[in-house]
DNA sequence: TGGAATTTGTTAAAATATGTTATAATTTTA
DNA sequence: TAAAATTATAACATATTTTAACAAATTCCA
């Protein structure tokens, strides 16, 4: 059997099971357990599985970083990240805008920050956007904060959900005061 | 043989069985490896197919199946990503609620339909859901549906962005008709 | 037909993949 | 915690595949 052809098969069962041992897939491929850990180990390094031993799982891509937010230390969700850029320009992740406005709280001094468009999930400016101050939904953290790049959508939003809308000063005066 | 039809030969095999090794396209085609090895290399120059050590294969080898909507071919955003189960256990994937249900429309023996709450991005019960047809959000495909799980959310959505509120049985007749 | 160009086959060697064994690292267990 | 069991790695031997070089066969064209 082609190489490739084995690798393909052991994607497509890994995926299919969740995981799956070494020992299965020498008794599934018919070759030597050498050769399944010489395997596995190319297709970790593609980042396609990941290796745990005794076997593979499913390789996370996304998740090869790991990071988390600076503030809370939980996961960051794609629609309501920040990213904020000290002034030595190293970046501070946070999970929120909540978790960023705290993070701010410490750390003065910001060359920039961004986050992402709740509906969009397009990347905005924290200075330029939008924010609705607990509306009626708790997607992260609480007191929760929604992002929008554009008025009209904050509006919009606020019609149905609530909350106060603010722009960026606005924002930072509510949770740091002045 | 003429070359040109052995060419074809190899290409309509390697097609139909995803790959093959020199060996076989030996016996199959009564010719030396060493031209197989020279056919494999023409082939691969024309960009027709992959050469990998034993044989061929179509395509780029053992990338992963980057999974793409069934219906529109695009990438499938975790936000508004539809999984239809069909009769016989296969899942098709979409990007959206618009694309699941144009797949709805030749595959009608469904076991289990599955989209994400795009607020909260909770996976849902496609039958369970509700949705919001139009809505002055444009987020993946046209005409635009957003899912939800809860009545209450969707209805503080329509405030806002307005559209029309379904069920999944009025959803359906609204693309697929009666 | 003769001879050049092309294709194919043969052989040896280089490159690569696989299997085996011993050893190291890790987990399980008693 | 130490011993036993399991799993991973390294190093080497073996097997397989690919390539290069050349010889033989075939095709093409004047």
């Amino acid at each position: 059997m082609i190489r490739e052809l084995r690798h393909q098969k052991i994607i497509e069962v890994v995926t299919q099971k969740q995981g799956i041992t070494v020992q299965e897939l020498t008794s599934l491929l018919k070759v030597s357990a050498m050769t399944i850990h010489r395997d596995l180990r190319l297709l970790e390094e593609k980042g396609i599985l990941q290796r745990v031993r005794g076997g593979v799982v499913i390789g996370r891509p996304d998740e090869t970083k790991e990071e988390i937010c600076g503030y809370c230390g939980k996961a960051l969700p794609a629609r309501t990240r920040v990213m904020l850029f000290g002034g030595s320009g190293q970046a501070v992740p946070a999970c929120c805008v909540h978790c960023g406005m705290g993070l701010l709280r410490h750390e003065r001094e910001l060359s920039a920050g961004l986050t992402v468009d709740f509906l969009y999930e397009t990347v905005i400016d924290l200075e330029r956007g939008y924010y609705l101050y607990e509306p009626q939904i708790k997607v992260c953290c609480v007191p929760s904060v929604l992002a929008f790049a554009d008025r009209g959508d904050a509006e919009r939003m606020q019609m149905g959900f609530g909350g106060k809308l603010l722009n960026y000063e606005e924002l930072k005066n509510c949770f740091i005061g002045k």
